[in-house]
DNA sequence: ACAAAAGTGTTGTCGATACACCCATGG
DNA sequence: CCATGGGTGTATCGACAACACTTTTGT
């Protein structure tokens, strides 16, 4: 700490110029959620000038519609672009901002924010939740941060500002999503099983749900192409792989599960 | 039109302090459902200057909650306190904006918006939906506007801007709060009939319903008394005078109708 | 008394649950 | 050959829709 890092330009640019770029006071923030080893798993971000984990998001660009701006925030941290993404809250209690946090960060380059700058104000955001193939992932840009981190959604701790809410919020949305509309597409491989799928409709719910029947439920949507082939190598009897029927599923996201009247 | 008016101090502060005043760049729009004559109104403002009718809406105090903000604005325009109010979705795409709007409003006085002022900005805007009950709305102040009007949710037209597509996606979530939370608390009078409840649900979903079965699934809910009146005065047997029972109300408005698990 | 509207009851269907049984595989 | 997990089938229950019947009220 002793020798102080030279401000990258990009910080530099956002400080000065952020109010034009931007639309000053609104933000994104993707709740990403993935699945890897029975485990749901949200990404965060590490930032070491305060030592906290905190949700990717982003700012607004001037003309660009608020969607594209998560999307973009994916993109950037994640690689992947087949995404699902939703909308799904809005945050904007006044004491949710907290200016300090831009601070420790700026300061980390000697840099002091004046008191009258953007980046200071009270910040409303627009809150996205996000599924997306965990082995898709290729890490992005750093910015302000050390790096990403998948962090099991049972063990979340030490996050800044109002972003523990932030992600319950979206748990509870896709928990409610899930009732009637397609998921996995984008959490799980192109080839998967059915007690992996279920496995994944346990952890979202945080719920044991009856092999049998599940089976029957998920087939009965009809959205799943049955594969020729078993999943082998592990123990016991093989279990069939599955891919999802893309035309179907995309028609199951519009119309939802149980067909539309 | 030859005679220009004099600004309203109101008129003249927005313009000028506003961007001091108010989070720059968003406002909330509020979607206000009314129950009346069998049929599901929304209460609209007629902009003269525009000859077009828009949701009312508002800015957001540098130190106000988003919601509370919604709430300020229907109090305002109804006078009403007791208000289901949700949020449902935000509005951001660029081209929502529309400064013409609001040159034309100040046109009126004789005034030219400044080019650079914050009232010309891209707007995004927080959609509320509010239910509530026709019969205490008292019409409250008026600023751009000419005055309140309450309209006829199939005909709609003329509207500014894309409110029309507001309200139809906060007819949307309504639609969809209705499987799950109790309606009616806040869009029907203290007392009420089985048939006039039913009404609602049937003007909110634009289905018919069967007499019966609503009747026996509204009580299964447990959340009606019904009282030793009957109401009197319409032709044919009398119905039974019902209202909501509070407690379990809010009960099922936290828990939702069938209960959490 | 009669039409119209409200209250109450009965039945059938369908989906969700619970559970029994058989099959395949690795140790 | 048996423990474990995967695949298939069946019984039961409850919610909901459809419909029959009775009761009340104004004209």
């Amino acid at each position: 700490m002793a020798k102080k890092n030279i401000i990258p330009p990009n910080l530099k640019q956002i400080l000065d110029k952020g109010d034009k770029l931007y639309q000053p006071g609104i933000s994104v923030d993707c709740v990403i959620f993935g699945f890897h080893e029975n485990v749901l798993k949200i990404l965060l971000l590490q930032v070491k000038y305060v030592n906290k984990l905190a949700l990717p998001g982003g700012f607004i660009l001037r003309d660009e519609p608020i969607e594209q701006a998560a999307y973009r925030v994916l993109q950037e941290r994640t690689g992947v672009n087949n995404i699902f993404l939703q909308q799904f809250n809005v945050f904007g209690n006044p004491e949710r901002s907290d200016a300090t946090v831009h601070q420790a960060a700026y300061l980390e380059y000697g840099v002091k924010i004046p008191k009258d700058n953007w980046l200071l104000q009270r910040f409303i955001t627009v809150g996205y939740y996000a599924l997306i193939d965990f082995t898709e992932v290729k890490y992005g840009d750093v910015i302000f941060e050390e790096g990403c981190e998948w962090i099991d959604i049972n063990k979340l701790e030490n996050l800044m500002m109002d972003h523990e809410a932030i992600i319950l919020n979206a748990l509870e949305a896709l928990r409610t999503q899930l009732a009637y509309l397609p998921i996995g597409r984008n959490l799980l491989p192109k080839k998967f099983t059915m007690p992996e799928l279920q496995k994944l409709y346990e952890t979202i719910l945080a719920q044991k749900l009856d092999r049998r029947n599940f089976q029957r439920k998920m087939l009965g949507f009809g959205i799943l192409n049955r594969l020729n082939e078993t999943k082998k190598g592990g123990a016991h009897k093989a279990p069939f792989l599955y891919t999802f029927h893309d035309k179907k599923y995309q028609k199951a996201l519009k119309e939802g599960l149980y067909g539309s009247w």
